[in-house]
Order: structure tokens, then C-alpha cells, then sequence
DNA sequence: TAGATTGTTAATCGATTAACAATC
DNA sequence: TAGATTGTTAATCGATTAACAATC
């Protein structure tokens, strides 16, 4: 199985902020919602927003829009977020413990199966109801939990020793936070968060804007 | 003045991976790196690699590659690394505890002179080697240290109400970890974390590989 | 009905990749 | 010198935007 480059990425990553527009349009009991109303929350064109809309394989009515609840449900079948994922939550520090408990990601699909870190003053304590396992029973309990997504906040030095052992043990995607770029088989997929080129954009703005 | 958009953001996005291997370069006491090495270590084109570096006004010498040191600090400087900002962190939970801790920001010129939360038993302790304060003495703390970045950790409910806020009391530049799109003067620039979209884009890799 | 909105096809724009001369 | 690498110019690729017919 070869590993694919997801296309369409920048309008994969444009749904969520789509689908939480459309989930408040639908809790005010809006049966439609527009492409054009969607883009003016947003301050995007319309046309871009219909043709994201569009590779979830939601047909919306002239005139009308897109009803609500079928878009939900569309977005929400496209991304996978209408089934839950066992996950293993490696490293559990500040970074780890605010992400568990981001309650929007169960609302997506993340189910924190076991949380793992070599603090002995961690383990044995549960951070937003998911208990702290010790490293070396990692293996152990990927097996036990059938996870099969990891997030990965260890210090970045043990991100590929970390990477290796999940691998191995079974994970087969790695939500990566450390600012390592990982190396692992073509059957695993990972999606690295990088906080640092984000604030390299934001960096070269300031200057762009002062400057010119 | 009006806002632009950054041209060429996935190079900017990218300069600060090459900026990492090309230190390392220079701790091991090499004298030049090549960009076909980068590209190497970070499993990219050699040609990409060579355009984004000229972005930052970089020249090498053929044959050998680039000066390290001249190419760490054409980079730094490039991104404004090589001087540092006043900050300040709006929200001192899990996540905004998480990012006061990382030496790396530090290290690109982040200096966080001041935390702010709501929360009575945070405030007056320090984060990291930085005093929580009472969200009151918002105004009064951003005017004293002359801070013009704000590192923004508040839940998304409250995100556009603070960024109002620090906004009024002379923040120019919002790194946003909420997930939502704040409305701002042209003259302020935001970036944008979005887990969320990360998260998705996982979602629809793991789908397609499984799928196809 | 008239007009707003969808969805498709075409055009534009920007980023990536290829080709290759210059050069140390 | 020969060969590896740079930097520039051109070609390709993919994403965004424009135009517009279909339609409720």
C-alpha cells in the first residue's frame, strides 16, 4: 500500500470550520444554510466554500442552500468523525493533558483509550479521566486497547524511539506534536502539528506589515 | 495599511525545519551544508529546498553548499528570530502552560512578560517563571510592558471579546489557539493554530489509505 | 414569476518541479 | 580538471477564482 499525498488538503482542512458554522445554523433550527452565508462567517469566496461542500458529496438546492442536517452528516462522514477511534495519548505533560481534554475531539471521534508517560509522580493518576500508564507498558496496552491512532507529545528528543515502539505495537496513524519529522513505514500515516512554522508565518507578517 | 497575504507561506512554513537541521550542522562543526542534504533529512525536493533558502537572501557556493553560520543567521533574521518581542499569554490552562514552557519559542525571540487568567488560584503564581495576573489588569499590564504579541489559550467562547481587548490596549499580532475566526483591525495580524484541521486532514488519510 | 443559489466548465494564479548554464 | 551544487529560467501541476447555465 503505497503512500498516497492527500489532494485537496487545504479544503480538507477548511470542513471543521465549515461544520461548526452549519452545527450552530442547525442548533438555531436553520433547515438551510448557504454557501454564500457560510462564506461571509468566514471571509472566504462563495465559490470556494461550494466547492469544498462539494467533495463531501452534499447536494445542496438552488435558491435554498444546504439542509443543515444532511450537511452535518455529510462533513462528518467525509472527515470519519461519525465513528470513534481507540487512541493512546504518549506523553502526558502539559501539551498531552490540554489536548485530552479538549472535549471537541471525543465529539470527533477520539476516544482516549490510555495515556502514557515515565513520570512516577503521573503515573497511576487519571488527567481528564484517562489513566497514566508507565512507558514500558505500552505495548501491553495498545495491544490490550486496540488503538490504533496515537497522539504523540513526548519531548521531541524521544519522538522517533517513541514513533518506532507504536509502530511496532500497532498504531498505524500518529498525530505528531513534537517538531521531529518522524520516520515510519508506508502503511502509517502521520500528521505532523507544527506550532513552530505557524509562528514563523505569524513572524513574517509583523515584519511584511511594518515594513512595506 | 492594508493586509496583505503573505506570498510564498509554505516556504516561510518551512524555513524552520531547515533552520533546525542546519544548527545541528553547525554544533557538529561543519563548515558548509549543502541543500541536497536538507532535502535528505527532511525527505523534500533538493530544488525546493534551494528555492525557499533564497527567500532569505542566502547566497551558497557551488559545490560546497551553504556557510552554516551565515545561512543560520540568514534565516533568523529573515523571520525576525534575531530580536526579541514582548508577549503576552492570554490564558494560563493546560495549553497556555504548555507554550510559556517550550525554550524553543524562546529561542526565536518570544519573551512572555506577563500570563492572564481568570482562574483566583492561578493568579499570583507563576508558569513557567511568569506571574499569572487577574484578566482586569489586562490593559494596564499590556500598556506597562509594551507588549505587541498575544499569545491567545482563552476558551473559544471568550476568544473574540479578548481579542478585542488586548486589540484596544495596542496588541498588533494574535497567535490564536481558539477555534475561532477573530474579527480585527486591518492593521493586526493573526495566525491561526487550527488542531482541528490537522486533525482532520489525519481523518481523511487514514480513510483513503484504508479505501483505496 | 423573478431572483438567489447551486454546480459545472473554463481561466487564472501561485507553488512545485524540471532543465540547464554557471562555477568553485 | 571533473563533478557536485548553486541559482535562474521555463514547464508543469494543483488550487483558487470567474463565468454562466440550470433550477427551485
Amino acid at each position: 500500500m503505497a503512500k498516497h499525498k492527500i489532494t485537496a488538503a487545504p479544503s480538507v482542512r477548511r470542513l471543521p470550520s465549515y461544520l461548526y458554522i452549519v452545527q450552530q445554523a442547525y442548533k438555531n433550527n436553520q433547515e438551510y444554510i448557504s454557501g454564500t452565508v457560510i462564506a461571509q462567517e468566514l471571509k472566504l469566496e462563495p465559490i470556494q466554500v461550494r466547492k469544498d461542500l462539494a467533495i463531501t458529496g452534499i447536494v445542496g438546492r438552488p435558491k435554498k442552500g444546504y439542509p443543515t442536517g444532511e450537511l452535518m452528516n455529510a462533513i462528518n462522514r467525509f472527515l470519519g468523525w461519525d465513528t470513534t477511534h481507540k487512541t493512546v495519548l504518549i506523553g502526558a505533560g502539559n501539551l498531552g493533558t490540554a489536548l485530552a481534554g479538549y472535549q471537541e475531539f471525543r465529539l470527533h471521534g477520539i476516544d482516549i483509550a490510555a495515556a502514557f508517560d515515565n513520570d512516577p509522580g503521573k503515573i497511576g493518576t487519571t488527567i481528564h479521566g484517562v489513566l497514566v500508564h508507565p512507558l514500558d507498558t505500552l505495548e501491553k496496552q495498545i495491544k490490550r486497547t486496540g488503538a490504533k491512532i496515537a497522539i504523540l507529545t513526548v519531548p521531541s528528543e524521544h519522538a522517533q524511539e517513541a514513533a518506532d515502539r507504536i509502530v511496532a505495537a500497532g498504531i498505524s496513524a500518529i498525530w505528531n506534536f513534537t517538531n521531529r519529522k518522524l520516520s515510519v513505514p508506508d502503511h502509517v500515516v502521520v500528521q505532523k502539528e507544527d506550532l513552530t512554522s505557524g509562528f514563523a508565518l505569524l513572524s513574517v507578517m509583523m515584519r511584511f506589515d511594518r515594513d512595506e
